[in-house]
DNA sequence: TCGATATATGATAATTTGTTCATATGTACA
DNA sequence: TGTACATATGAACAAATTATCATATATCGA
């Protein structure tokens, strides 16, 4: 026991006494998916974490466009779409298809949709 | 026309050229929503693009848990969870009723878990 | 009331992010 | 082949973020 402690409170600010709900936090921490998956999982949600983005991901779910008419749609400059269209792929949220000079967008995946759905709904309620 | 060209290409960098697409412009942008509505969509996600806050959401996807239980189960500092609750709490994404010394966290909103869920799915494909 | 414990929070430093500017790349067409 | 256009990208700088440290607040029990 006075072990136990030992093995939880190396030098850490980690809470002192043994574990406040033992049961509670050894069944939770079962449901924990390994380190990748929430590196992987904050990467792509931390894509939506921006208006500029979002904004383009609205757009393409309604049309497919390329960086030109998006950049216009937005009134931003081409070159802050482009890096945001090349975040946006980084996460494979949307793609992209030449077309001549041009690059269509679309998006990449019905998630993509789905998480923007349900955070809507979120934050309008 | 030239008229209709310098309203669009007011010294910005926005394409030079009038509208590639003018019909999908224009019916892209109906769905775009206003610029508040993607403000606090990006605040929200924004929060679900850090691993520890994951990890925490995912903790009380399955129990409710005190700070310390927290700490415990994901071997961090007390400081360190308690902030990031603090962040949690600050876009409605848990909620905490006292209990004595202790404070016991919940999630708040079962959009919590649907966006943590489609997360996973999209992130495993 | 005092000491221990559980949580909250302000300040700070290291890192990350988002836009702008300048420029490069690539394609079409005259 | 040369020019115009559509897109991509590197550098840079300001702003935002995250963990840590130190400390404050609040509650319980002796």
């Amino acid at each position: 026991m006075d072990n136990q402690k030992d093995i939880y409170n190396i030098g850490e600010d980690v809470c002192s006494i043994n574990l406040i709900h033992e049961k509670s936090v050894e069944n939770a921490k079962k449901a924990l998916l390994t380190e990748d998956v929430y590196t992987d999982l904050s990467d792509t949600f931390r894509i939506f974490g921006n208006p500029t983005r979002l904004k383009i991901m609205s757009l393409l779910a309604v049309e497919d466009l390329c960086v030109c008419d998006i950049s216009e749609a937005l009134s931003m400059s081409q070159s802050a779409v482009s890096h945001q269209l090349r975040t946006l792929r980084g996460q494979n949220l949307v793609k992209f298809k030449k077309e001549g000079k041009q690059a269509r967008y679309s998006l990449s995946d019905r998630h993509v949709v789905e998480i923007l759905k349900i955070g809507i709904e979120h934050v309008l309620e």
